[in-house]
DNA sequence: TTGACATGCAACCTTTTAGTTGCATTATAA
DNA sequence: TTATAATGCAACTAAAAGGTTGCATGTCAA
């Protein structure tokens, strides 16, 4: 799970996830094309999606085609984020209450 | 949203939001308790954590209380993952073809 | 078979980040 | 009003992250 927030933390990465979002199983030299930086950040970028699992990378022949893997963000929504969900009202009501109760000096 | 995701890149930080959905409105004294890290480690956590606003600090007296605010979770799940989730099955349906089609010589 | 093309690997540099220690400030309670 | 308790601010260090350049490797096409 780590690896993966990691991953998002980068706009470079989630750029390129964009990318691959408009247009599935792109090359390297494809996703390096508007990409505003060298081959190898691109390719160091790329590596840090698969560890996570974003992206999953396919050979033919020469070629290397990256998929985006979607089942991660699901994962990070259903286990991660649902919890926040739930307190959401709570938490919301908590802030509120506080704010009333004790006229605090300032935010 | 570039602050929300480093925001959330550190599992530090992650930690510090489960300790504010635990109990909300925490004073910095109270999440350092048992933080394995320094005072002023955890001030500097929170600071990145209320330029994310992912915490609301509320002064009352000498004692400053963490809120946690769910808004920016939900927005991000709403506005960013939405986007993914919607493509979700395609996205495993191009995978899943671009393994059959070209015999790839591996993942 | 050989040249060119797509990618990998490694060393290096710079900036950011996570953490520390030390001192200053503000507010409550005695 | 003054000592103490809670927090803020600043300088510093170490490690990680993002990026670059140069060279090596493997695959297709002529």
């Amino acid at each position: 799970m780590d690896a993966l927030f990691k991953a998002l933390a980068d706009p470079s990465r989630r750029t390129l996830l964009d990318r691959l979002h408009l247009r599935n199983g792109q090359t390297l030299k494809e996703l390096c094309r508007d990409a505003a930086m060298s081959r190898q950040a691109v390719t160091k970028h790329l590596a840090i999606l698969k560890r996570a699992d974003l992206v999953i990378p396919l050979w033919r022949g020469r070629e290397k085609l990256h998929y985006l893997n979607p089942v991660p963000l699901s994962l990070m929504a259903e286990r991660w984020m649902r919890k926040y969900e739930e307190g959401r009202l709570r938490a919301l009501f908590d802030l509120k209450k506080a704010l009333e109760e004790n006229r605090p000096r300032n935010l």
